[in-house]
DNA sequence: CTAGTATTGTGATAAGTTGAACTATCACAA
DNA sequence: TTGTGATAGTTCAACTTATCACAATACTAG
């Protein structure tokens, strides 16, 4: 039922239907169909029906999918119906207004602690969250074996950011730092590139401006 | 020299090709080889030079590429040696968090205003940007013919300032927020998603759980 | 019960991406 | 000047991903 492997496309994809789903549920809808589901996404009915079917027959032809029913399976595909804790190293701008938005909508995930090494800002309060130092982590890690480290600290600051939350033993990281960062074997390194997606909305303005001429 | 159409992959890892060759720049190298690059960016070095040679011949063979040449050349290529101004619309908790972090290290990106539409906030002030009332983005819009708008207003309020930018004639969008907006042809519309990028870690950490066994 | 309609699941196909190997060119030193 | 080592640029095949079209199936109305 599971197979090997799978693209990252397709588990990012599987995201947004889960996204989409849990708003479905919140507005009392049963049943979805793979085009609403494509509309909602901006793909194609026949590339959800196929993410889907990769991993077993969960529709009704005719009708479509049961909301509920195909939410907890795609969470389950996921593994977020018990989600891993999210620690915020970084008690600066970014990290703080993480811990003050929450995670609602997520899906499950909750923030498990605040952490910065900077002594001026160690024992401050964001939120109802006290900023630990981040050797305070240890613990967490041995109780919630699984947690992931979300990276916001100074510029310059991030490589040495995760060596700490690596050699605690984190092995799932998402760096919203701007610099390329290495992590050993083994630990999964995601970034948030805002940079990166402004260059790429500016490179499609100035190709639409080429175009127009 | 410039391709008919080059992918999304392909834009964004000249933008990562880019953010390394500032900081190498700051670090006062002149020359880089396109294993370095690739170092960097965790790829490998045939696909850094067939990246490049798809806009042209930069590289010196026997030595590599000029720093600060292929930089410029890049920033060219992206269209962002003249960037567009970047407005944030929702003065909360990220919004102000990414005018108060600045866009150093982007490669030239500014911030031109911070914007909401909730009367409690007009007229507060965060990092030197005053609050303003979106309708103000109009003038902007007039005077920077291009600009990007990010997105960051409270849950479920996302549609309504995306509609309300792009009436205003903004083309290019990057939403912070998570539901699935709808943009109108003709608009560029983007995600940050930390939530997909928790459940692509989270469904990474179960699966080599599984496979451990 | 039957005909018609809606929707899924999938085989076939097209398009795109990646990887590896090869060639051409350059720098440097003897 | 020439030989050697290093690195860019290119090509081709294998692999992956996306798209299309259609058969199979279930629901619905009369």
């Amino acid at each position: 039922m599971i197979p090997a492997r799978v693209s990252e496309k397709t588990i990012r994809r599987l995201s947004h239907y889960a996204r989409c789903l849990r708003l479905a549920r919140a507005r009392g809808e049963k049943i979805v169909t793979s085009q609403q589901l494509a509309d909602n996404c901006g793909i194609s009915s026949a590339a959800v029906r196929r993410d889907l079917s990769t991993y077993g027959e969960f529709g009704k032809q005719g009708s479509g999918y049961a909301v509920s029913e195909l939410l907890s399976t795609i969470q389950e595909i996921l593994g977020v119906n018990d989600p891993p804790g999210v620690a915020v190293i970084g008690a600066g701008n970014i990290g703080c207004a993480l811990v003050r938005s929450g995670l609602e909508g997520t899906g499950g995930y909750r923030y498990i602690g605040l952490f910065d090494n900077d002594p001026g800002r160690i024992g401050g309060e964001c939120s109802g969250f006290a900023v630990r130092p981040v050797s305070d982590l240890s613990e967490l890690i041995e109780k919630n074996e699984h947690l992931i480290a979300v990276i916001a600290v100074s510029p310059g600051e991030g490589q040495k950011a995760l060596d700490q939350v690596v050699s605690l033993g984190c092995k799932a990281v998402l760096s919203f730092n701007l610099e390329p960062l290495r992590a050993p074997e083994g630990v999964d390194l995601r970034y948030v590139e805002v940079s990166t997606e402004l260059d790429v909305l500016t490179h499609s303005m100035r190709r639409k401006e080429g175009e127009e001429r």
